[in-house]
DNA sequence: CTCATTACTTACATTTTTTATAGTACCTTA
DNA sequence: TAAGGTACTATAAAAAATGTAAGTAATGAG
């Protein structure tokens, strides 16, 4: 997250990988530390920066804008300045973003199944 | 991937998060650049540790073994060593493994259909 | 004895991601 | 005049992930 060097090996794997697997390319538009679950938190509706900040008490400012930043870029939220003073920015997802649900959430189960065989 | 450093803040968030919330749990599991390629292929049946390589011409040897005992180590895939020589290995996903099936099925739809939508 | 094969391992370098810390602009309220 | 709230940005550093290149063991074929 910041430049990627595109004469790098792994941008150029990064990219065929991508190029071939779709299931690679959407692992890397959803594939931050944080990613999934600013996803998870916007499914129930629109948030604004500060109340993601709250919902995700470790992430720093600076990792919370850079998530949804690139989600934003992706078309996966969608970000609506208010010309207000102090500013309000709100966060929702898009359609193609609202279709991740299902997926997340059967993702969720299949976590928590697997911690579940895990653990003991 | 190599030792990571447990007095870490990264190392303290990814487990907060993966303790409250099983899709970050997941996704740590089946995160790396090439673990939802490997498991991809390994859907279709057990393969050979050189036929894993050929099937992903970019990967490295090194970056195939890490990723396959990470996935072994979460116990997506197991490793059946066979006492031959020149040696021959087998890697194969477990059930839990399998289960990942639809939701990656899922997930290159997804994938897909939203490269299809974003290239135009 | 030498070479080929297979599935690795090791040491090291580079790239990418994440964290830390300190700012900024704007207006409102006290 | 000063403080406060909001959503950031800039810069640096630490940590993690990935890549490069070389080497290993065992044995059978020639």
């Amino acid at each position: 997250m910041s430049k990627i060097k595109e004469t790098s090996t792994n941008f150029a794997n990064k990219q065929a990988l991508a190029d071939e697997c779709p299931e690679a390319y959407a692992a890397n538009i959803i594939g931050g530390q944080w990613a999934l679950v600013i996803c998870s938190w916007l499914f129930n509706g629109k948030l604004r920066f500060g109340e993601l900040r709250k919902l995700l008490p470790n992430i720093t400012e600076r990792m919370l804008t850079l998530q949804l930043r690139k989600l934003e870029e992706h078309k996966i939220v969608k970000r609506t300045v208010y010309a207000e003073v102090p500013p309000r920015v709100e966060y929702e997802l898009t359609a193609i973003g609202y279709e991740l649900k299902p997926i997340i959430k059967q993702l969720e189960e299949w976590g928590a199944k697997h911690k579940a065989q895990n653990i003991k």
